[in-house]
RNA sequence: GCCCGGGUGGUGUAGCCAGGCUAGCAUAGGGGCCUGUCGAGCCUCUGACUCGGGUUCAAAUCCCGACCCGGGCGCCA
């Protein structure tokens, strides 16, 4: 009999007559601790008593070989060290059903509701499927890095807080930059565009964004993560978009390896997407969408429900989850981004299930051009010359994209609501814990 | 920014439309019994109407406001 020593919370106690049974949680599984009154040290026998659920022990004992039904082991222990004694009762119990907010999944009461749970969030982290959540996004990450490193892709930290907002439309946060405005970057697009002027030939910038939107949606919160990827020389939006699904494809893949038992406690089954993903374009999008009853004025943006009638589209005639949506009305897009001609822009978005995952596209990096575009979005180019002065001196054709990082993580795992894919979400009502 | 819905013990809910006499249930918590248990079971105890104003003989229930929360649209990652 090995003699092993775990430590983790204390999950259930049950206390019989002549046996006490512990379940104790770490992140790594369960493990069930028996304890015999004829059997157990007396010191061990009477600690169980003073414990508390969601207490934390470190205990060491002889391991059982027999299995046990629903844990991964069990051991008879000699020592049993409280290190925390947790109060009582808790606000949130972390083994309850978690509500996610979607109403087509019925819960079986009693359960812990969805505001409670980020209310109490290091509680609600304790639930494995939390913890499943953000293996899962960390491996996401991982896989979409090694992808970038081994191709040659340079990471960088472009600044988070900027002297001028970096786009029209996002509402910015503002901070005190001593006595002067400045504002939390809504995305660090502009200073990807700056370090390839700067010689930089494939960049990529993992990092927060802020929008204060006061956007009261499942798929918005106010601080997010993108994965921000900028290149040079690119022939035209179409190399972007190789290089996006790739990406993409490599996160997924790295998850899928790293990652089974957790895809199990969430009962998710995933699927590596192949590669290339198809492309769809304006002006044919109005057609496929009147296909469907949906009707789009020639040259407007399309909405949100657009994007999913647009993956059922895809999916039966592609049968992928994901696809490039490229050429929107250069009317919607921002300054910078490339036309194709006059209405139409080299500006794309990856769909992923029907939800906008990212957006990017082909940048403008003639001078005289971009100064155009700038007049024509009614925005004042002295204010924008700190971005497009060093457009004067050599900058190369480029483009680029940033992919969510929680809308990723929720669309893999079907989550209902992006906070779910956040460890402490930042939303319009919450900016505590 | 516009719009819809909700706030009842620690937690999750019933009651509210049709106002009334000990605010029901579950779970957690205290005590007890009991079983190598499996979101155990049984007995018992503790514990709540978000706040402010109004209507009324009487308000958890009707009306107004505040605060907090969930969601839809817009926009976007």
């Amino acid at each position: 009999m090995n003699k092993v020593k775990v430590h983790g919370w204390v999950e259930s106690i049950r206390i019989l007559k002549n046996v006490k049974f512990l379940v104790v949680r770490n992140w790594n599984g369960k493990v069930q601790l028996t304890i015999k009154k004829n059997e157990a040290p007396t010191e061990v026998w009477k600690a169980v008593d003073k414990l508390t659920r969601e207490s934390v022990i470190e205990a060491e004992g002889k391991q059982v070989v027999e299995k046990v039904a629903r844990v991964d082991a069990e051991i008879k222990p000699e020592k049993i060290e409280i290190l925390s004694l947790a109060q009582t009762p808790l606000p949130l119990d972390p083994t309850l059903p978690i509500d996610t907010g979607d109403p087509s999944i019925e819960i079986k009461e009693p359960k812990t509701l969805f505001s409670t749970r980020f209310k109490h969030r290091s509680l609600d982290l304790r639930n494995p499927r939390n913890q499943a959540i953000f293996k899962i996004q960390a491996a996401l990450v991982e896989g979409m890095e090694e992808w970038l490193n081994k191709n040659g892709f340079l990471r960088v930290f472009t600044p988070l807080i900027i002297g001028a907002p970096s786009e029209g439309g996002a509402e910015v946060f503002k901070v005190d930059y001593f006595g002067r405005e400045a504002f939390l970057r809504q995305d660090p697009q502009l200073h990807r565009q700056l370090t390839i002027a700067g010689g930089f030939e494939k960049i990529y910038d993992l990092g927060t964004s802020w929008r204060a939107e006061k956007s009261h949606t499942r798929r918005h919160i106010c601080e997010f993560r993108s994965c921000a990827v900028e290149m040079a020389f690119i022939k035209d939006e179409m190399d972007v978009e190789r290089v996006e699904a790739e990406i993409v494809k490599a996160g997924i893949k790295k998850a899928v390896e790293k990652c089974e038992r957790e895809f199990k406690i969430l009962n998710v089954e995933p699927e590596i997407p192949k590669t290339p993903f198809p492309e769809l374009r304006f002006p044919e999008i109005y057609e496929i969408l009147r296909g469907y009853g949906k009707k789009i004025p020639y040259g407007e943006n399309y909405d949100e429900e657009s994007e999913e009638i647009l993956w059922s589209y895809v999916r039966e005639n592609y049968d992928t989850d994901f696809f490039f949506v490229n050429r929107f009305p250069f009317k919607s897009k921002p300054f910078y981004v490339m036309k194709a001609d006059d209405t139409w822009a080299r500006s794309i978005d990856l769909i992923y299930r029907g939800l906008e995952l990212s957006s990017g596209g082909q940048r403008e990096h003639r001078y005289h051009v971009l100064v155009e575009q700038i007049k024509e979005k009614k925005l004042n180019p002295k204010l924008l010359e700190w971005f497009t002065e060093p457009f004067k001196y050599g900058v190369p054709p480029h483009g680029g994209f940033a992919v969510g990082v929680e809308r990723l993580t929720m669309q893999l795992l079907n989550l209902y609501n992006i906070r779910d894919a956040t460890l402490y979400p930042r939303d319009p009502e919450r900016s505590i814990p």
